[in-house]
DNA sequence: CTGCCTGCAAAGGATTTGCACTCAT
DNA sequence: ATGAGTGCAAATCCTTTGCAGGCAG
């Protein structure tokens, strides 16, 4: 017998339930939306998916055909607010999201930043250390403080070189 | 007497110059649209202006009234193809444009980075090398070649924090 | 209950495209 | 003359918003 759809599923991991405390110590409601966004972004991270808004609203629609398209960016936008989901601006097109980085070491506060082929499209994380020395000249150079999950870096990737 | 505004002016730098000179010999054609652009883009860079295509597009549009907005967007995409015009996505909102620098020493090959303040949207030049450790990096480690123009870093600046 | 969230539809900004025409070469 | 460039309008893509009703708390 299959499990209710818009509420806790025994399927729900770890990051999942996590996420969702979170969103509800924050203040803000659980519902089916929410709930489908989150499981939707939980599943592309296992699969290291970076998805747009876009194709977030129709895998929610999977599982939530009622939720609205707007509703999707809503939710995000909320999620996002939230710090429990991040997005990331792309070269041009649409922003991708994902959940945010938990931090096994809370030593350093940032999550993965990331690089885009501006041929192929591909997204491919990068450890967040690596903009570290760039952070570093901005702060003393120019006060300048960088946001190193924020933004896709473009270039081109091996397979398209 | 006012010159002509479709042709050469005897007020057009030499920078200026040099870009139609490259523009012609990639076999594309010179025309009062294409002029206009290039003469907007030049006048910005000598006060440090990032411009949108749209702001690029009303400022044509005081010299060459005729001057349609989607010609404007054309044009940007040719200059851009033959390298004469470098433009950079901006975090989530429009793109801008600027001429491509002209590389004193033929050294390194790329021209300035860019820092955008999420707050402010202020845009903030920044010396290409600045990324040269994470160029190399993606290189060593991923076999990506970064476009280090092409994007804009994301943060927050002095003046916002 | 109360108001945060939602569905719907419609607007919005930025950019692109189809088409016929025009002008740089 | 000939096709690269253009003007125009309409379409597209991604996202936001106004409003009335609905469900989480």
């Amino acid at each position: 017998m299959p499990e209710r759809e818009d509420g806790p599923r025994s399927g729900d991991s770890p990051r999942l339930v996590r996420a969702v405390a979170r969103l509800r110590s924050s203040g803000e409601r659980i519902t089916p939306a929410r709930y489908a966004v989150l499981r939707v972004l939980d599943a592309a991270d296992r699969s290291d998916e970076h998805l747009t808004a876009e194709q977030i609203g129709s895998r929610v629609a999977e599982a939530e055909p009622s939720v609205h398209r707007a509703t999707v960016y809503r939710s995000l936008a909320s999620l996002v607010e939230v710090g429990v989901v991040s997005h990331v601006h792309l070269g041009g097109s649409a922003a991708v999201y994902h959940l945010t980085d938990e931090r096994p070491s809370p030593a350093t506060a940032l999550g993965h930043a990331h690089v885009q082929c501006s041929s192929c499209g591909r997204v491919i994380d990068v450890p967040p250390d690596i903009l570290e020395p760039v952070a570093a000249r901005l702060r003393d150079e120019l006060g300048f403080r960088l946001a190193t999950t924020h933004a896709a870096l473009l270039g081109t990737c091996r397979d398209c070189t």
